[in-house]
DNA sequence: CTCATCACTTAGCACCAGCCGA
DNA sequence: TCGGCTGGTGCTAAGTGATGAG
C-alpha cells in the first residue's frame, strides 16, 4: 500500500470518527437519550469484632455497643498514622464518636487519651494479612461485582463506570491543616441515594427492604448516582470512566478550546500589558493576575469559606503575606517571590523576575495593607472569567494552564528530541519534556519512601554492568590479538561475537544510566497529573508516530483507553 | 453584586497485583 | 519459589466555573 493511499484511508477513518463523535452530540445541554445501570454497590455492613478482641478504658476492659464500636474501629485502623496524634483530629473524632455512644458509654468515656485501641489495631492488621492469603475467591467475587455493577449503557454504548462503589464510612482525612480532619464520615444508605437513569430503562433496584431517596430522569447531567456527604455538605457522584464517549468528547473539547487560545494569545497578552497602565485599579489588578496565571500557570483561586477547609489559595485569592518583593535579587531586577499553599496544600515557591511595570503594580496593590489582606482586593475569579469570556468564546482562567502545558510539551519535544538517539534516550527526552510541564504546573509528590534505597540498588546494578563491560572489552581485545596471530576464520568470528557482546552491554549500561537519571530528576515531581489532564494527547501520539516509538512506551493500557480518541485522530504531523 | 448550589475536572496518596531477580 | 519492588489503580478530596435566586 502506498503512503498516499494509507493517508487517504487515515483521513477517511478520521472523518468517520468525527462523524461518530458528532452524530451523538446533542445541543441544548442534553447529555444522553438512554441511560441504564444497576445502581451503586454499598459498603459491606459492619461486622462486630470477635469477643476476644478487647477495648480498654482507663486500663479496664469495656464492651462497646455496636454503634460505638464501629466508630472505634475506624480510629483503631488508623492508629499507626500520625493523623491520630494531631490535636484537631483527636478532638473532632472524639466529638463525633461520643455522638454514637449510649448514655452509659458517654458518661464513662470522657477522655480519649484513656482509650486503648491496641488489640483492635492488632486484630485488623492480622485480618489484612489473612486476606492476602485467601485472595483468589475474593478476586473472583470482585470480578463478578465489576461485571454486574461496573458497566452501564449510555445511548448505544456499553460504558465502564468510574466509581460504582459508594464510599464506606470512616474518619475524614483532609489534606494539609484541615479543620475537619477526624470527623466521622457517615454510612450512606439507599435512602440517601438519588438514582439517575432514563425513564424507558430498566431502573436499578434498591437492596431488599430499602428505597432510593429519589429516582430521577435528568438527561442534562452525566451522573448515574448522587448522595450528600456530611463533612462539607457537598454532593458526591457516580460517573463514567475516562474511556467513555461522554468524557472523551469533553476532553477533546477542552484541548480544542486551548488551541483556539493559541490563535489569539498574542492579542490577549498585548491587551493585558496595556491594561497594566490603566487608570482603573480593578483593571490593573485583573491584568496583573492574568499575567501571573499565564506566565506561571497559577490556578484561578476561588474564594473559600474560612474555617471549613485548609487555608490554601490560587491567583485571585493570593494574600499580601504570600508575596515578597525584591528590587534586586541574585543579580536579577524586580523579583517577585511567591510562597503559598495551593491545591491539596502543596507548597508553591517561586522567585520570578517580572517587568518593571508589573513589579510597580504589585507594590501598589500591597500598599497600606496587612499581611492577611487580599493582594487583589478588586478582583475575584468570576470578574476575571467574565472578562476572559469577552476576549474569547469559552475562555476561562483554567484554559491558560491547559494551553501553556500543552504548548510547552510540544516545544520541549521539538527541542529535546535527538533524531540520532535510540529509543530509550528518546523516551528520556519525552519524560524531560513532560517534566518541564509538571514543574510549570507545580505537580509535586512526596519522594517515595524507598527512593534512596532503590537508587542505591540501581547504582549497584550500574556498577556491576560497568565491570561486566570492562571484562567484555578486555576479552574483545585479547580476541583481536588472537585473531591477528592466527588469521583464521574461527578467530575472526570470535572477534565479531565479542564485539557484539560489548555493544550489547554498552546498550544495557546506557539504558540503566538513563533510568537512573530519569528517576533522580523525578524524585519530587509527579508526571501523571499533567499527562492525564493537561497535555493534549495528540501531541504525544504524533511524536510517537514521528519517531517510531511504540505508543505503549508513553501510555499504559488505561491511558491508551482514555486517549483512544487521540490515538485514532492524530497523525505524525499533528500541531497543537 | 453576593451567595449557595450543582456538576464536573483535577489531585496526591495508599495499597496491591504482578513482575523480576535471588 | 519466594520476597521485595514498582507501576498501576482505586479512592476520594479539592479544585473550577456555571447558574440562578435574592
Amino acid at each position: 500500500m502506498t503512503k498516499w493511499i494509507k493517508k487517504q484511508r487515515r483521513e477517511d477513518r478520521r472523518k468517520t470518527m468525527r462523524q461518530a463523535w458528532e452524530e451523538e452530540r446533542y445541543t441544548d445541554g442534553v447529555k444522553w437519550r438512554f441511560l441504564e445501570h444497576k445502581g451503586p454497590v454499598f459498603a459491606p455492613p459492619y461486622e462486630p469484632i470477635p469477643g476476644n478482641v478487647r477495648f480498654y478504658y482507663d486500663g479496664k476492659q469495656m464492651k462497646l455497643s455496636p454503634e460505638a464500636e464501629e466508630v472505634a474501629t475506624f480510629f483503631a485502623k488508623m492508629l499507626d498514622h500520625e493523623y491520630t496524634t494531631k490535636d484537631i483530629f483527636r478532638k473532632n473524632f472524639f466529638k463525633d464518636w461520643r455522638k454514637e455512644m449510649t448514655p452509659e458509654e458517654k458518661a464513662k468515656i470522657t477522655d480519649l487519651s484513656k482509650c486503648n485501641f491496641t488489640e483492635m489495631s492488632v486484630y485488623f492488621k492480622a485480618q489484612s494479612e489473612a486476606r492476602k492469603q485467601m485472595s483468589k475467591d475474593e478476586k473472583l467475587e470482585n470480578e463478578r461485582v465489576l461485571q454486574e455493577y461496573g458497566f452501564c449503557v449510555m445511548d448505544n454504548h456499553k460504558e465502564r463506570i468510574a466509581n460504582f462503589r459508594i464510599e464506606p464510612p470512616g474518619l475524614f482525612r483532609g489534606r494539609g491543616d484541615h479543620p475537619k480532619m477526624g470527623m466521622l464520615k457517615r454510612r450512606i444508605r439507599p435512602e440517601d441515594v438519588i438514582v439517575n437513569c432514563s425513564k424507558d430503562s430498566k431502573h436499578p433496584k434498591p437492596p431488599p427492604g430499602t428505597k432510593w431517596k429519589e429516582v430521577r430522569h435528568d438527561n442534562k447531567v452525566t451522573w448515574l448516582v448522587s448522595w450528600n456527604e456530611n463533612i462539607q455538605g457537598s454532593i458526591k457522584y457516580i460517573m463514567l470512566n475516562p474511556s467513555s464517549r461522554i468524557k472523551g468528547e469533553k476532553d477533546w473539547q477542552k484541548y480544542e478550546t486551548a488551541r483556539r487560545l493559541k490563535k489569539c494569545v498574542d492579542r490577549i497578552r498585548n491587551q493585558y500589558r496595556e491594561d497594566w497602565k490603566s487608570k482603573e485599579m480593578r483593571i490593573r489588578q485583573r491584568a496583573v493576575a492574568l499575567y501571573f496565571i499565564d506566565k506561571l500557570a497559577l490556578r484561578a483561586g476561588n474564594e473559600k469559606e474560612e474555617g471549613e477547609t485548609a487555608d490554601t489559595v490560587g491567583c485571585c485569592s493570593l494574600r499580601v503575606e504570600h508575596i515578597n518583593l525584591y528590587p534586586e535579587k541574585d543579580g536579577q531586577e524586580f523579583v517577585v517571590e511567591f510562597d503559598f499553599l495551593g491545591k491539596d496544600s502543596i507548597r508553591y515557591y517561586n522567585k520570578v523576575p517580572v517587568e518593571k511595570r508589573v513589579y510597580k503594580n504589585v507594590q501598589l496593590f500591597m500598599e497600606n495593607k496587612q499581611p492577611e489582606d487580599d493582594l487583589f482586593d478588586r478582583l475575584n475569579t468570576s470578574i476575571l472569567n467574565k472578562h476572559l469570556q469577552e476576549l474569547m468564546d469559552g475562555l476561562t482562567a483554567k484554559v491558560f494552564r491547559t494551553y501553556n502545558a500543552s504548548i510547552t510539551l510540544q516545544q520541549q519535544l521539538k527541542e529535546l528530541t535527538n533524531p540520532d538517539e535510540n529509543v530509550p534516550a528518546k523516551i528520556l527526552s519525552y519524560n524531560r519534556a513532560n517534566r518541564a510541564v509538571a514543574i510549570l504546573c507545580n505537580h509535586q509528590r512526596a519522594p517515595p519512601k524507598t527512593f534512596e534505597k532503590s537508587m542505591q540498588t540501581l547504582q549497584t546494578k550500574i556498577d556491576a554492568k560497568k565491570d561486566q563491560l570492562s571484562d567484555a572489552r578486555r576479552e574483545l581485545k585479547s580476541a583481536k590479538a588472537d585473531a591477528k596471530v592466527r588469521r583464521d576464520e574461527k578467530s575472526k568470528r570470535a572477534v565479531e561475537a565479542k564485539k557484539k557482546a560489548v555493544e550489547r552491554i554498552e546498550e544495557q549500561l546506557m539504558k540503566l544510566e538513563v533510568q537512573a537519571t530519569d528517576r533522580e530528576e523525578n524524585k519530587q515531581i509527579a508526571l501523571g497529573t499533567s499527562k492525564l489532564n493537561y497535555l493534549d494527547p495528540r501531541i504525544s501520539v504524533a511524536w510517537c508516530k514521528k519517531w517510531e516509538i511504540p505508543v505503549e512506551k508513553i501510555y499504559n493500557k488505561t491511558q491508551r483507553e482514555k486517549f483512544a480518541w487521540a490515538i485514532d485522530m492524530a497523525d505524525d504531523d499533528y500541531e497543537f
